[in-house]
This record gives structure tokens, C-alpha cells and sequence, in this order.
DNA sequence: CTAGGGTTAG
């Protein structure tokens, strides 16, 4: 008997695996101990906590046992906890309670976590009292989940006098207090924290990257960083992470070589950080080398490496093979996979795609989210499927009880909009459970400005100064309706009030990835060699297009200047200069990928559909919400539909010089030590192998 | 009758 109840006990040592988990219980139960505390108090931690996706496992198994004690509840309320049932977790306390079960530290200390990740408020109190009278408050791991508990409901008073009647608190204890200040956006706080600490180990210092990276003070960030008396890998991966999630794309990429070069190497966290900023600028020859280094260290089987590398497709507009690495993902796909593929077809218009891989997500017993769902109504209101995207909108609060987020009304209002229903859009605004913000103004004021909807723009716009007034594309697509109206004298007093507030826009820049160098064109500036090169043979192509018939399209500039001068305002967008260098540089066959951080005008997409007719090429744009193709393949495709929205189309007066520039970001030679395309051949071949197996 | 589990950073 004891034989094999040791025998089962070192099995659950070395068990990873559920089919593991299966043969120990066979095992157990044909012995008979399979009621020993022991042994399925070590079966209930591998089914919840160690192996992962196993918690229905753990369920069916506490539903088993006979006498559950104190140590299985809290190993089944720490599964749940952490396999995102918080709120399942606290029932099995209160269920715990009610069979008379006396909690000890570990309880609270689960217990606490899944406070942290339960919305209601009031749930870190209630513990908290119920910690206390048990009298076991003042143990230290209690103490430390309590802090970052009330940190996550932002309960900075709770967490700060939480730490003051701790009496001897450590590292962890001070590291928590910290990451609570940061967590409420208490910077001073968070700083004054740090320098009282009298102890600091490399957690602290990283904490304190991760508050100023999230908060935006990069120089802080930076300081702290060159500071720091050591360094691991999670340092880094931060600052990358960091500037990465920011937009600050070349520091992000600085940081990641910068690491390599300090024999760092690469970790998941800074490889999904890097394809992260792979895909913001489309490289997608960068992207392919990553992959291959990817697959060569073995991190394809990382989720969140794997689900990084699928945006990088999706975000550079190859669809094809997008849906290859999702479908060949080793390890389960997560929601963001799912979310992540939808978002791909959804910015290809392919609409009907979209709603049927949510089919195949609802098959395959995968619970969608709040991000899933704007993919989900940004294609139904692109495909101007007005039943679909309500009765989308009402399932994804009756079926799966997500609560509807701002993003959500917005995607309706543009719903309604788009399809030209402002009155139904702008009752939708006003009976909205939540305050509307600007963004859900700004979509009716974009879909007013596709519609010429005077009226409505106005008052949208007069709710915007209110709400948002520092923001410039309000301001030009107020006046753009009025350009398209030729009501030139609203153009001008829109013009000036941006002026008098001292209103700048929101530079806007294009990116072109050649022989793994990305370059970034920006408006405003015009010094470097490479700026002047993609300026001349920008020249010679508008030649070359007027001469095939070409006439700018120049409508709705943004102020009744001459004529000329408007066509000279929309022949410099930086998508264009990206799209001449591209031509100038990149061989015949290639797709020229472009990516704007803003929105493509109209002028634009004909140029681009003209340079790819009349030169041969195929040219894939990206904006921030779509992909356009003209040419190869997809040269019929025509997405016209899709150029409104634009915040950014026209030149700027307030940027007067003509003054346009390219940067560029320093060849990454010697980035990777397998910058070669041979590996990414190999993965390739491995991928046509399977697809055709 | 005993054994087994936990806190902060990317």
C-alpha cells in the first residue's frame, strides 16, 4: 500500500501533463489511496496550478474528494485565481466558511490575488476584515498580496496604511508599496518609496523602470536604467517593452541591439517587444529574419512570441501567411491568437472572413473578449452589415457578459455612421449607458464629415472643444467638411482658432522597410541625403503620372489657397516620399510595403494606384486601421470606400516651409547572429510541408 | 499521528 502511494507521489513529481495526471489517478484509484490527502492534494496542484489549461480537471477532481481540507481549497482557489475565474475563486472561500474550514496565511494570500483581478469594489476590505479576524493579518506574505491588492483597485490609502502597521516589512513588502504608487500614478510617491528603502535588490530597480516606461518619462526611465549597479535580462526587457508600447519604436530597437551586443541575448519578453515594433512599422523583411531566429531558439512555442509574430503578418498585410502560423501554432491558440487573426482579416476588408473565424473560435470552445469583439464590429461596420454588428453587440453582453467598453459604443456609432444613419448614430450617442468621450465624438464627426453632414458635424465638434480641445484633428476635420462644402471662410475661422490656441498637428510619418533598413519619412523636414533622393524621384514620378492623365485630387485641402499650391500640399505626403524611395531603391517583383501612422488621403490612394499600374509594381499601405493593395494580385481590389477618416491628408500651414526629411534608422547589420535568409527558408519549407501534408 | 502550497518587476 505504501508502496504505491510512493510511487504516486514521486510520478506527480515529474508529471507535466495531463495524459500524466491521468495515469496516476488510474493508478491511485486501482491501489485504492486515491482518497489520500496527499496524493490528491499533489494531483489538484498539478490539474490547477502546474499544468496549464487544466482547471475543468481540478474541478471534476475537489468535486471528487470525500474530506477536502484547508490546503486542497486554497490549491483550488489559487487555480481558479489565476486561471481567470478570480470571482469562482472567492465563492470557494465562502463555500470553504461554510463547512466550517478555519483559513490560514495561504488562504488570504490567494485570496488577495484574486481580490486584485475582481472588478467590485470593496472585495479587498471585506478580506481584509476577514483576515483580521482571524488574526493573521499580520503576516507578511498576507501583508504584501493586501498592498497590491488595494494598489490594483487604486486604493492608495488602504496600501499606504496597510504598509504603515506592517512592522518589519522586506524587500518585497517595500517593493510592493512601490509598485502601488506607480500603480496609482503617484510618481512622487513611488520615488520617495524607493530612496526610504533600506534594502534594494534588482526587483526594486526594475519596478522602478516599469513606472517610469508606463507613465512616459522615458529620460527618468533611461537615467535609472544606466544608474542601476546591476542589470538582468528583465531590465531590458522592460525598456524595450516599454518604448515599444509607447511608440518610441527606434529607442525600443536601440535597446534590443543594445542587449544582444551586451550578450543579453534574446528572451520571449524582448522578442515580443521587438515584433511588436516590427509590426508599428511593417518591416517585414525583419519580420521574416526574426521569425527564423525565433524558430532557431525555440521560442515558437511561446504563445505570446507566436501571437507577436502573427501581428507582424497581419500589421505588414500578408494575410497568407498570417493564417499559416496560426494555423500551424504548437501550442493552443489564446484568445489574443484568435483576436489577432480577425484583426488581420478585418483590415483587409475581408469581412465575411472575420465573422466566420469567429464561428470557428465559438467551435472550438474559445472564450472571446472585449478585443475580439471590436475586431468583430470594425468589420461589420466596414462591410456595412448593420444587423450583424447589432446582434454581435448584443451577444457579446448576453452570451458572454462582457461589458460593453468605450470601443465598443464607438465601433457602433461608426456602425450607424458609416452606413450614413446619423440620426440612429447620434440617438445611440445620447442613450448610451456611459458617458460618451471623444472618441465616440470624433467618430460622428468623421462619419458627418463622409456624409457632409453640416449640422451634426458642428455640434459633435462643439462637444470635442469641450471635451478634448488640444486635440488638432478635430479641428481639421471640422475643416474639411466646410473645404468639401467650399465654405472656405468656416475653413479659415477654423484655421485660426487652431492658430490662436496654438493647435500643432499630430506629425505624420511613413515608414518603408529596404534591405532591412527601415526608413521613416516625417513631415516638416528635408535634411538628410535620403530625404532629397526619394523628393527627386517623387518629382519625376508626378511627371511621369501626369503625363498617363493623372490630376491631383485636391478637394478637400485644407484652405483656399491656389491651386497649385494645393497640389504642391498633397504631392509631399510622407506616404508618397516613401512610396517614390521605395521605387528608387527596391527591385522590380518586391512589394513595396508603406505604413502611415495616420490615415491615407484620397490623392494618395490614386497615386499609389497609378505608380503601381504605371511602373508595374505591387503596393501594400497600411494606415492605422487598414490595409490597401494596388497591384500584383490584388490589383482589382479597390478600397475606396475606405479613404475618409483622414485626420492628416493635408499639409500643414502651420509647418510653412516646405521642409520634408527621411530618417533613418542605422543599418542593422550584425543585429542577429542568423540574419540569414537561409533560415528563413528553412521555416518556409517547414510551413509549405505541413500545409500540404 | 504526519506529510504538501505562497509575496514584488518585463
Amino acid at each position: 500500500m505504501s508502496c504505491s502511494l510512493q510511487l504516486c507521489l514521486s510520478l506527480s513529481r515529474y508529471c507535466k501533463t495531463i495524459g500524466g495526471l491521468n495515469q496516476i489517478y488510474a493508478r491511485s484509484l486501482k491501489a485504492g489511496i486515491d482518497q489520500n490527502p496527499l496524493l490528491v492534494g499533489q494531483l489538484l496542484l498539478l490539474s490547477a496550478v502546474t499544468i496549464p489549461d487544466t482547471i475543468d480537471y481540478a474541478r471534476s477532481l475537489f468535486a471528487e474528494i470525500d474530506s477536502p481540507d484547508v490546503f486542497m481549497y486554497n490549491t483550488l482557489i489559487r487555480g481558479l485565481s489565476e486561471s481567470g475565474y478570480p470571482h469562482e475563486a472567492l465563492l470557494t472561500y465562502t463555500q470553504m466558511r461554510h463547512q466550517s474550514f478555519i483559513p490560514d496565511s495561504f488562504s488570504f494570500a490567494f485570496l488577495f490575488k484574486a481580490a486584485a483581478n475582481v472588478k467590485s469594489l470593496g472585495v479587498g476590505t471585506q478580506l481584509h476584515c476577514q483576515a483580521l479576524l482571524f488574526g493573521l493579518d499580520d503576516h507578511l506574505f498576507v501583508r504584501t498580496t493586501l498592498i497590491s491588492s488595494y494598489a490594483e483597485a487604486e486604493d492608495l490609502r488602504s496600501a499606504q496604511k496597510a504598509f504603515h502597521e506592517t512592522e518589519e516589512p522586506n524587500v518585497v513588502t517595500w517593493n510592493a508599496m512601490v509598485t502601488a504608487y506607480f500603480r496609482c500614478s503617484d510618481l512622487e510617491g513611488a520615488h520617495q518609496m524607493f530612496s526610504k528603502m533600506p534594502v534594494r535588490d534588482l526587483t526594486s530597480w526594475n519596478i522602478m523602470l516599469a513606472g517610469y516606461t508606463k507613465a512616459g518619462e522615458f529620460e527618468v526611465a533611461r537615467r535609472i536604467f544606466n544608474e542601476m549597479p546591476d542589470k538582468d535580462s528583465v531590465s531590458w526587457s522592460t525598456m524595450i517593452v516599454g518604448f515599444a508600447q509607447n511608440g518610441c519604436l527606434d529607442e525600443a530597437f536601440e535597446f534590443f541591439r543594445e542587449s544582444l551586443r551586451e550578450g543579453m541575448g534574446s528572451n520571449e519578453v524582448s522578442l515580443t517587444g521587438i515584433l511588436s515594433v516590427f509590426a508599428q512599422v511593417g518591416a517585414f523583411i525583419s519580420g521574416q529574419v526574426l521569425h527564423g531566429h525565433v524558430v532557431k531558439v525555440g521560442f515558437n512555442n511561446v504563445i505570446s512570441v507566436t501571437n507577436a509574430l502573427l501581428d507582424v503578418y497581419a500589421k505588414c498585410g500578408d494575410t497568407e501567411m498570417a493564417r499559416k502560423v496560426f494555423d500551424h501554432m504548437v501550442e493552443k491558440k489564446s484568445v489574443i491568437s484568435w483576436s489577432v487573426m480577425m484583426a488581420a482579416l478585418a483590415m483587409q476588408g475581408l469581412a465575411d472572413e472575420v465573422l466566420k473565424l469567429f464561428g470557428e473560435m465559438e467551435k472550438n470552445g474559445i472564450r472571446p473578449d472585449g478585443v475580439t469583439f471590436v475586431s468583430l464590429l470594425y468589420a461589420c461596420s466596414h462591410a456595412g452589415l448593420i444587423e450583424g454588428g447589432c446582434e454581435y453587440f448584443h451577444k457579446m453582453q448576453e452570451t458572454y457578459e462582457i461589458e460593453p467598453s468605450i470601443e465598443h459604443y464607438g465601433c457602433m456609432v461608426d456602425l450607424y455612421g458609416r452606413a450614413g444613419l446619423l440620426s440612429k448614430a447620434y440617438e445611440f450617442v445620447s442613450e448610451m449607458p456611459i458617458q460618451p468621450n471623444e472618441i465616440i465624438w470624433r467618430t460622428l464627426l468623421g462619419a458627418c464629415s463622409m456624409h457632409g453632414e453640416l449640422k451634426l458635424a458642428e455640434e459633435a465638434r462643439k462637444k470635442l472643444s469641450e471635451l478634448d480641445p488640444e486635440n488638432s484633428s478635430d479641428y481639421i476635420l471640422l475643416s474639411n467638411i466646410y473645404a468639401v462644402a467650399g465654405k472656405w471662410k468656416d475653413v479659415a475661422m477654423v484655421r485660426r482658432s487652431m492658430i490662436s490656441r496654438n493647435i500643432n498637428k499630430t506629425p505624420g510619418w511613413s515608414t518603408i522597410e529596404v534591405d532591412k533598413v527601415v526608413y521613416k519619412f516625417v513631415a516638416g523636414e528635408r535634411e538628410s541625403e535620403v530625404a532629397n533622393e526619394a523628393h527627386h524621384k517623387l518629382a519625376d514620378i508626378m511627371s511621369a503620372l501626369r503625363t498617363a492623365g493623372y490630376v491631383p485630387e485636391v478637394r478637400s485641402v485644407l484652405h483656399d489657397i491656389e491651386e497649385e499650391e494645393k497640389e504642391n500640399s498633397v504631392s509631399q505626403h510622407s506616404e508618397k516620399l516613401a512610396a517614390a524611395f521605395g521605387l528608387a531603391k527596391m527591385c522590380q517583383g518586391n512589394v513595396i510595403r508603406i505604413v502611415k501612422n495616420l490615415r491615407v488621403c484620397r490623392d494618395c490612394h490614386t497615386v499609389m494606384k497609378l505608380i503601381s499600374k504605371v511602373y508595374d509594381r505591387e503596393i501594400l499601405l497600411r494606415d492605422r486601421r487598414r490595409v490597401f493593395c494596388k497591384g500584383g494580385c490584388n490589383y482589382e481590389v479597390d478600397t475606396w470606400e475606405d479613404c475618409e477618416y483622414n485626420e492628416m491628408c493635408h499639409k500643414d500651414s502651420v509647418l510653412k516651409d516646405h521642409q520634408w526629411s527621411a530618417y533613418i534608422d542605422h543599418a542593422p547589420g550584425g543585429m542577429l547572429p542568423c540574419l540569414h535568409s537561409r533560415i528563413w527558408l528553412q521555416v518556409w519549407n517547414s510551413y509549405q510541408d505541413k500545409g500540404s501534408s
